[in-house]
DNA sequence: TCAATTTTGTACTATAAAGTACAAAATACA
DNA sequence: TGTATTTTGTACTTTATAGTACAAAATTGA
């Protein structure tokens, strides 16, 4: 039987955590600063969340990844061009606001902070990763079929330049906040597809 | 006067340190992580670094970038073909062990885990990015010289393009620390070299 | 209305980590 | 030998933060 009504909603606080998280990294997010953003006491928090500030952190990762990778299937599915898609993807990069390009890549960035390997936090956002290049390649294969992918390199390593792309950029955007400037390299990167 | 002798040497300990940092990164790195790594106590270390962990960490940052800076400068001067030269080193990258693939880029690093930008640790970082980077468009630009270069693209995209790489792999090698896989997909990527 | 159930807010505890204070130790030089 | 100087080691203080305990609040259904 139901109790004492929750004030807030799990999927919407997890997505502030992400937030935060993505900001400010793993290890410098304190649960105040996390409750401050979640807008949740100690008591529903340590309820919901027993695992404390760890589980937060898996299952805001676990669900940005999961909305992040259907919003790419979704529009890669929508795409005319599989090929054309990837090239939209990138490109978006380019189109950010400072404040964006100061964050990068969530992942990536969990893996560049997180220390060993055998974390669960780690293999999740190495997980993601692994998902976006499974993209990428389906997305490859998709355009070898229409015709639309003209490069002679084999797929599966087009996908895993296509992720060291990303992952470098996740980092020098954060250098380089400049939406001409990464255009110029993104575009140039592009040619691999052909 | 001299009074007591110290019992460490600071470029010694600066690269202890760094040592650390890079292993761990940043805030998952407390003091006494650190004190146990280089060898000495709390009364040694605050006399020597008032600023503690801050100052410490920028300083083994500072000191690592210019020993790297140097010594890829120096081994640019000796190399016969700079171009050559810049393949041998991200070859270098597909030669490595796990444990060396699981730190990543020790700069890359702290660019993805220190959020703000005008920190001066986050500076730091990414000013020895730009000082990679520049390097790179000095080799490219002996090599248009020489006539080794015969890419058409313009050495400062090159530059760009090759420091993107380099991001990426900092990352892309924790997810897959396989030398041959690494090694396809830097082969791939030299090609731009032309 | 009241009993059962669940969530909430707060007060409290425990702990870890950073940083300080200072006496003792180890040197140079007069 | 002894004085000035600098470093060292340890004990102490302070603070921040994670996590717990628990009574009060808010619901459902009998």
């Amino acid at each position: 039987m139901s109790g004492r009504p929750k004030i807030f909603d799990d999927g919407e606080v997890l997505s502030k955590a992400a937030e935060i998280f993505w900001r400010q990294g793993y290890e410098a997010t304190s649960t105040e600063d996390l409750l401050a953003a979640m807008g949740i006491g100690k008591g529903s928090f340590y309820l919901a969340f027993k695992g404390g500030k760890k589980e937060l952190y898996e299952k805001a990762l676990a669900q940005h990844s999961d909305q992040a990778i259907a919003q790419f299937r979704r529009e890669l599915d929508a795409a005319v061009d599989p090929v054309d898609y990837i090239r939209e993807f990138f490109r978006r990069v380019a189109q950010s606001t400072k404040t964006r390009h100061q964050k990068g890549c969530i992942f990536g960035n969990a893996v560049a902070e997180l220390s060993n390997v055998e974390n669960p936090m780690m293999k999740r956002a190495a997980t993601h990763l692994q998902g976006l290049e499974a993209l990428f390649l389906d997305a490859l294969l998709r355009g070898k079929q229409k015709g639309t992918l003209h490069s002679k390199l084999p797929p599966p390593l087009l996908a895993r330049l296509l992720l060291n792309n990303w992952n470098g950029l996740g980092i020098t955007r954060r250098i380089y906040p400049d939406n001409e400037a990464l255009s110029e390299l993104i575009e140039t990167q592009l040619k691999i597809l052909g």
